[in-house]
DNA sequence: GTGGTCTAGACCACT
DNA sequence: GTGGTCTAGACCACC
């Protein structure tokens, strides 16, 4: 994974676990790998690798058991809204971008139409 | 102007300056404020203010002339540039992250207009 | 080192540097004073020394890694194309002011002699 | 005339009228239009233009005689000299700059000649 | 420890 | 008056 150098890894990395969270390909209650073998997995330092757990129990998307390792939430509806709250992020940057560069509803739209007729 | 404490105010302040130019609020040619101005309109630093025509003319979007002052380009085609170059950036960005959280371009549509009728 | 006064300090550092890049004194990849003791190796300011190295890697010769450092880029095509590229400017605007001098190819080429001989 | 934004058009100005001098486009002794004239020929500030006659009268280029006008001095050694001194910095220039750069003496003529070449 | 940003204030060259 | 550069020193996020 190539991380962009103007946002913090970190984040960057929790992205990416929630993704694959939200595309299933993480299932949920799952055990997440230990921070010593995630820091080598994406290559970075066990710092690092610590803080993304941490962050992420304070979201409340995974929690640590002592002496067991660290385990994705096992409830489905959190990883809706998850999904729901990454998506109307998404949504709300893009409208309110889009409105300031001129477009109307109508014009994002039809923008959208273009791009699936030029797959 | 209220500037959010996660991105570097000159950022803000360019990206404010760009709407302008992209909605026409400022002419292509025109005199852009001083430094020292622009720096008391947007309650900044000097040097920040500076800092920003200079990453603003390494962009092309304006040029200085010594002694005189700061003068945006007076390409109209450069400015149309910008303005499709940040629409495009835009919308893959928003169409990337939409498929990735399992849109299809049905359903961006769909939430776009959602979000139309709740105005 | 000691600095012209005409031209910017920063700009003779970068100057400095990539000759150094170039000549292969500093290494594709490798790790590059901190702004700090890039300061204290040039006597300047950590404000400036910090310039250095943002302006740099806006031309993609270097990239800074959050909280580890920067890093010189580690693609020798880079290295080698920023050579040419000073190559081919430094000639092109000899040629074109010794043209203007009045001088032919022919001329240029003894003149040069000339100095390799004063040596 | 187009000026580069980072030197002082005052001595762009001046070396561009050192050329027509050297390429004989300006005879010895002739008159030289009036400091107003120089502003509209260069589309520059009045103030622009006195300081070049006042910097070229420096340089013993031009000498002002009071009532008639400014004038080129007759001296064809001197500008001969002047001529002279532009070729010998423009050439210590170049060889300080491709030295820096890794080539050597027999490079530059090598390169010289392919330049030639390709006209 | 590392770079990134910002403030404050100074001096300079150019128009 | 205008931008360009530099110093000094502070605070912050990141690794």
């Amino acid at each position: 994974m190539e991380f962009n150098t103007s946002e913090p890894i970190y984040l960057q990395i929790i992205a990416d676990i929630k993704k694959k969270l939200v595309l299933d390909e993480i299932k949920p209650g799952e055990k997440l790998p230990s921070t010593r073998q995630l820091a080598l997995d994406y290559q970075v330092n066990p710092n690092t690798a610590a803080r993304i757990y941490k962050e992420m129990e304070a979201e409340g998307i995974c929690l640590t058991k002592r002496g067991l390792g660290t385990f994705v939430t096992d409830s489905t509806e959190l990883i809706q809204t998850i999904r729901d709250e990454m998506a109307t992020r998404v949504i709300e940057h893009f409208i309110s971008e889009m409105t300031t560069l001129g477009y109307s509803y109508k014009g994002m739209i039809e923008i959208i139409r273009e791009r699936e007729n030029q797959l």
